[in-house]
RNA sequence: UCCCCGAUAGCUCAAUGGUAGAGCGUUCGGCUGUUAACCGAAAUGUUGUAGGUUCGAGCCCUACUCGGGGAGCCA
């Protein structure tokens, strides 16, 4: 490699890409790697690319000098180099600013880049992750995924939430459906966490209003667009608090995540081809269905093979979500579907204080939540016909032993959400390093 | 676990049971405004694996491997 100064060889000082535009006039240094580059003649146009985004360097034969001409000449797709000069603004160039190139120096030329500017396939480019991340569009999605996480975070801080995070290990199913993955544990073993939110509970009896946030693991052999082996979930508990509580909060809070995104993430949303339209829409209220209603709505529809008493199904899901524009509330599912820690609603036999929220556009259940069950008694008797043992929970039940109050909570699937913000196929688009049933490389 | 689909050059894909092809990328040459440039030339193959049918298999049959989409389950 050529020497690389602490910020580069040259006097000019170092800009990013981003904050071009408050450079106009002045001779910069850039610092990255060649996005794309094409040459004609004496001249050549690097796309250079330097995290922040990319921008045209025009570099001049008789202005450079041949060294670095031929330099560059050899430098093919993400060589790293840096290179100097005056910011200009220009239509022809993609950016609308362009650097006219005075000095530079290629770092490590490079050529046989595996990810071409054409087409390729799922497999190759998820073989190439690490690469891939390098591209525009994936390159766009983690910053949305960052806006989402930064606004998220910030939405319960400002709410006066403390984040209490859920441990990774655990000793059992937090609520006994999911498969789970068992690892090694000194002389024993331990599972995965498919949730936190039964230690979330915990927190908010001694914080009050808290939320966890980290990987959850899921060893089911799901095979769909929406499934993850490993995926983020974000999940606020509040003491002394309803299911109506939960159902205000997870409105505010998508709607404060959304408008964050097209805030601070507008150009990364346009260069994914999003319609912003659908994202300005999501404003409250709204719709909110009991299970009852929805399956009214689902039993006028042709082709739909619901029955009334099961859960709803993919199918119905995007079937009822395409009714709307925005998220859709679905509240009280029949208890047989649902977790044992679920309360049940008072004023409707059979049924829980649920919610799940289904995503627009086809995207899922993007959020499931309730309001807990505070009475030791009858939670009791729910891990009995939910057959769990009980020796497991009884730190749980403990909860409910010592100044039990009523109180719900939430899980936001983040991959979900990032995928429907962005408009993405897929919610493996969503994560850096996706972890599917048969993907666990690189 | 079940259903459907697929695997051919580095990549994306063609090829009626009868000589293995193209575009892109790569390499070389040309060009002073390119946006996935263009023009000319060159190199690139264990057709996923193992059997079978056939005079002859990339193509038909069987099994397996890997992957994609969906169901169930769920965020």
């Amino acid at each position: 490699m050529g020497p690389f100064p602490r910020m580069h060889s040259s006097s000019h000082p170092v800009a990013t890409v981003e904050h071009l535009s408050s450079h106009v006039g002045q001779t910069v240094t850039l610092r990255g790697w060649v996005y794309h580059k094409t040459s004609k003649g004496k001249l050549h146009f690097v796309q250079l690319r330097d995290g922040t985004g990319t921008c045209q360097c025009v570099l001049q034969r008789a202005q450079v000098g041949e060294e670095l001409f031929e330099a560059v000449g050899r430098a093919g797709q993400e060589s790293s180099l840096w290179l100097a000069g005056s910011v200009r603004q220009d239509a022809r160039a993609p950016g609308g600013y362009e650097i006219d190139v005075s000095a530079g120096s290629v770092l490590q030329a490079v050529e046989g880049y595996p990810i071409t500017p054409k087409e390729h396939g799922v497999d190759f480019l998820m073989d190439q992750r690490h690469l891939w991340l390098r591209s525009k569009r994936p390159w766009a999605v983690l910053r949305v995924r960052d806006a989402v996480i930064t606004a998220l975070r910030g939405f319960f801080d400002q709410r006066g939430f403390v984040c209490v995070d859920a441990p990774i290990f655990t000793p059992n199913a937090c609520e006994g459906t999911s498969n789970l993955f068992e690892v090694p544990y000194f002389d024993s073993k331990a599972y995965l966490t498919q949730s936190g939110q039964l230690y979330a509970e915990a927190a908010a009896m001694a914080l009050g209003k808290v939320y966890c946030f980290g990987p959850t693991f899921r060893a089911e052999k799901s095979k769909t667009r929406r499934h993850l082996t490993e995926f983020w979930m974000l999940e606020p508990e509040m003491a002394f608090a309803t299911l109506d509580d939960v159902l205000d909060l997870a409105e505010a809070m998508l709607c404060h995540v959304v408008q964050e995104v097209l805030r601070r993430r507008k150009s990364e949303l346009l260069a994914l081809e999003r319609d912003l339209s659908k994202l300005e829409a999501i404003v409250p209220p709204f719709p909110r269905l009991t299970y009852d209603e929805a399956a009214a709505i689902l039993a006028k529809e042709q082709g739909s093979t619901f029955r009334y008493g099961d859960d709803l199904g993919a199918p119905d899901e995007t079937l009822l979500s395409n009714r709307y524009d925005r998220p859709v509330m679905i509240t009280r599912y029949p208890e047989q579907v649902k977790a044992f820690y679920m309360k049940r609603d008072p004023h409707n036999p059979g049924k829980v204080l649920c919610v799940d929220v289904l995503g627009p556009e086809g995207v899922g259940e993007i959020i499931g939540g309730s309001q807990r069950e505070e009475d030791l008694d009858i939670l009791l008797a729910r891990l009995a016909e939910h057959k769990l043992p009980e020796s497991y929970f009884q730190w749980y039940l403990d909860l409910r032993r010592f100044g039990s109050v009523p109180h719900a909570g939430f899980g936001l699937g983040l991959e979900r959400t990032v995928a429907w913000i962005c408009g993405l196929e897929h919610v493996r688009d969503a994560s850096p390093f996706p972890r599917t049933i048969y993907r666990l490389t690189p």
